[in-house]
DNA sequence: TTCGATGGATGTACTCTACAACTACTTATT
DNA sequence: AATAAGTAGTTGTAGAGTACATCCATCGAA
């Protein structure tokens, strides 16, 4: 009877683990159109470098980079770009000439606050109907997934 | 005292919802190289569209397009390269020759179940030490998050 | 002082995507 | 039957995001 059992958790796992697949797929392949639509102002890659940069209150090209498994041409455009919108300043780290400090700007604390509202609007209307102890449960599980060891996404 | 304690839930929900939103942006942002590294043969779209008509048994581009949000032209491409690589074929309707039925080729079933495989791996790999029950709610929460009324992401 | 390592920028190229304009075909209206 | 309106799909064009390879400037160590 174990056998049998085993074989209906191995199911009720792969049923399980099928589904998760493939809710997370769908709102992966989503997420940008999404941010599109919630911040045009503001792309979701953007949304997310200026938002570190306020989480740390400033670093460097590379450390943006190495956090966010990005090529380091691909953020040194990114900034150019972010810079040439006037949402960060560099400046050349006097000890090391090689190093430069992002910040935000004024105006790009101001805008990513704006994107961030309506991001956060956005992610509390999706969920305004769920219980306090189901949120925390997500959140738990999400966290986990993701940090579990690297990577399947 | 419920004053008190109506402001500590909203604190928590607060929390709650910053990581969900946190830990789902995070996801989608790696989503794409994941299964570049996962299956390079076969992109995450394409992935998932072979994936739409192996589960159809062969649709419409139209369908494609609609059912993922995605404009005709996108698919167009797509859904051309896909007929390149020799994994999907077209037949035109006999009876309305505007549309064509797309359905997967003997190699293209090959191909996706290997990269399905691959990918189902991964997620099994990253969920192996969950528990059933675990498993169960989380792909729950996923499914109710993503058929919420449309779209933060 | 010279050489390897590090931070960053640039050249190039590819994918994904959208919008607009177009063709071919079908259905409805007159 | 003729014409208008709608639908399926393709193509021109353009832009974002990304990576890899290469290059430059600077630093630290042999």
């Amino acid at each position: 009877m174990t056998g049998s059992a085993g074989a209906a958790d191995e199911q009720g796992r792969e049923d399980a683990v099928a589904t998760i697949q493939r809710e997370l797929t769908a709102f992966a392949r989503r997420a940008r159109a999404a941010a599109a639509r919630m911040h045009p102002e503001l792309s979701l890659v953007s949304f997310t470098l200026l938002a570190h940069l306020e989480d740390q209150g400033g670093c460097r090209a590379t450390d943006l980079a190495a956090y966010y498994l990005l090529d380091k041409s691909t953020v040194s455009r990114q900034v150019a770009a972010l810079e040439r919108a006037g949402h960060v300043e560099r400046r050349t780290d006097p000890d090391d000439h090689r190093m430069q400090l992002l910040h935000l700007t004024e105006q790009g604390e101001q805008v990513l606050a704006q994107a961030a509202d309506r991001r956060s609007q956005a992610f509390h209307a999706r969920l305004a109907d769920w219980e306090p102890a189901e949120l925390d449960r997500f959140a738990a599980y999400l966290t986990r997934y993701n940090d579990e060891a690297d990577s399947p996404a």
